[in-house]
RNA sequence: GGCCCCAUCAUCUAAUGGUUAGGAUUCCAGAUUUUCAUUCUGGCCAUAGGGGUUCGAAUCCCCUUGGGGUCACCA
């Protein structure tokens, strides 16, 4: 069992889509089920209606799952579990106050040490927690020896017994705190590999000190991907636009072409252009780069406009707005200077819009819109061309400008005479 | 600051002890196209630094420097 575990707090962002599509990927190769565990044991944060977005961009990238689940059904689990490792000993309630930490934490800070939790409550007598009417905690006490991860992608890292620390459990609301609940349903979704960012490497040693507590043996592999940066080489934050799976579809992004470059970025690949099932088959989690990767958007689009040449014609125009397949053509020829679907959009929607001229080329251009409206029908561009050269006695640029902004909007572009055999038979709509 | 991880052009990568250190994106230049853009050709640009090991190091080891992650009753 794989699992891809989302939290529903905000929108999707590409670090969580690269996890969710090597989830996918990799259960697809070892022929296990997929689970996608909806994270939302803090009912605080959560945010209506996002666990429905999460499972709408799945679809819409072509990630296929076999269960779904809800965290928050799972706390009666939680809390069973949390009630035997304090019968075993292995857990113990604190009832330190938060306002008590967080001084001891700023302590710490300070005298530039790392915080750790002081045992406080560690060993109190029995009596000492049946009177206390304090709300507490849970901590599983700190494990007595290191734990070693072992990385598909990192190789092996080691940490300490005081760097895992007594860490909190169960929160004194009586719900499971995120390492908890996460390695408890990890168990019992029997889960072999769990492919996740490298921002959770460090909770790896806590989640294995849970299973070790709890008796749970079954070796879990683990893959911690490294992180996506921004420009600026810094950790991608929610402020970054392109961090957001819904803005890059917004912006005109094919999801094929988002996850092409999601599994490119920081990999050694056969090509550079492929589809996700392309991927499948030799995709490689030890190919991936230890190193952190920074998110280029040039790439990006270079990506997207090599999947939206190979896009069928037909298709390519219900993108842009119409349902014609000489539209979808047009919009191709459009590739050379755009690389997005919203700039595709721009550019066709140009042509039948009303035009905007400069009033250098206002009178070229009305010549020329009058010739054509009076002219025969000419199926080939040099006929037209030549036939509006030798009846507007117009020449160079100010022949070639105006003609251009009449028939596409714009004063650069692709060749007019690609751009004519698509739209002439529009052409009288097209100048009007 | 503690702990963990990482290090080849601006960016993403190739070279699994012997290459003129290769490719792609970006950028720039020339050519072509009766404008621009496209296209084609070409160009700029990298093994972070210092020590070892070795006949030979981008590659193995150590140190320094630099970068990133993480240190919540968030996930």
């Amino acid at each position: 069992m794989l699992r891809f575990a989302p939290s529903p707090t905000g929108d999707m962002h590409i670090g969580n889509l690269r996890v969710a599509l090597f989830n996918y990927i990799l259960s697809v190769q070892r022929e296990e089920p997929l689970l996608i565990r909806i994270e939302d044991t803090d009912q605080e944060r959560n945010i209506p209606g996002k666990e429905k977005e999460i499972f709408e961009i799945l679809a819409l990238f072509g990630i296929e799952y076999q269960e779904q689940q809800f965290q928050s059904n799972n706390v009666r689990f939680h809390r069973a579990m949390a009630l035997q490792l304090l019968q075993d000993k292995k857990a113990f309630n604190c009832f330190c106050a938060p306002e008590t930490l967080e001084q001891k934490r700023e302590a710490a800070k300070e005298s530039k040490t790392a915080y750790r939790y002081d045992g406080a409550c560690e060993n109190l007598p029995a009596e000492a927690v049946i009177d206390n009417e304090n709300p507490f905690t849970i901590r599983l006490k700190k494990p007595e020896h290191p734990i070693t991860v072992i990385d598909i992608i990192k190789g092996e890292s080691t940490f300490a017994p005081d760097d895992i620390d007594s860490f909190i459990l169960m929160r004194a609301d009586k719900f499971p705190t995120y390492n908890f609940a996460c390695a408890v349903d990890d168990m019992l979704a029997d889960v072999s590999l769990i492919i996740r960012g490298e921002d959770h490497l460090s909770n790896t040693p806590k989640q294995m000190a849970i299973h070790q507590a709890l008796g749970y043996t079954k070796k879990i592999e683990y893959a911690h991907l490294p992180i996506i940066l921004d420009n600026e080489g810094k950790k991608m934050s929610k402020r970054d636009d392109a961090s957001s799976v819904k803005w890059l579809l917004e912006e005109g992004y094919l999801p094929e072409a988002i996850s092409n470059y999601l599994i490119l970025m920081g990999n050694k690949v056969p090509n550079e252009i492929f589809s996700l099932k392309e991927a499948v088959k030799w995709f490689d989690l030890k190919t991936l780069s230890k190193a952190p990767t920074r998110f280029d958007i040039d790439k990006l689009k270079f990506i997207n406009r090599e999947h939206l040449k190979g896009m069928d014609p037909k298709e390519l125009s219900r993108y842009v707005g119409f349902a014609d397949e000489e539209i979808g053509q047009l919009a191709k020829v459009f590739l050379e200077e755009a690389g997005t679907l919203k700039e595709l959009r721009a550019k066709t929607g140009a042509i039948f819009a009303p035009k905007n001229v400069p009033d250098a080329f206002k009178e070229g251009y009305e010549t020329l819109r009058d010739l054509t409206l009076k002219a025969p029908h000419f199926d080939d561009f040099d006929a037209y061309r030549d036939y509006l050269a030798k009846n507007s006695a117009l020449s160079g640029d100010n022949f070639f400008k105006p003609l251009r902004i009449l028939l596409t909007g714009a004063e650069h572009g692709p060749e007019l005479g690609e751009i004519y055999t698509h739209i002439k038979n529009y052409i009288k709509e097209v100048v009007k």
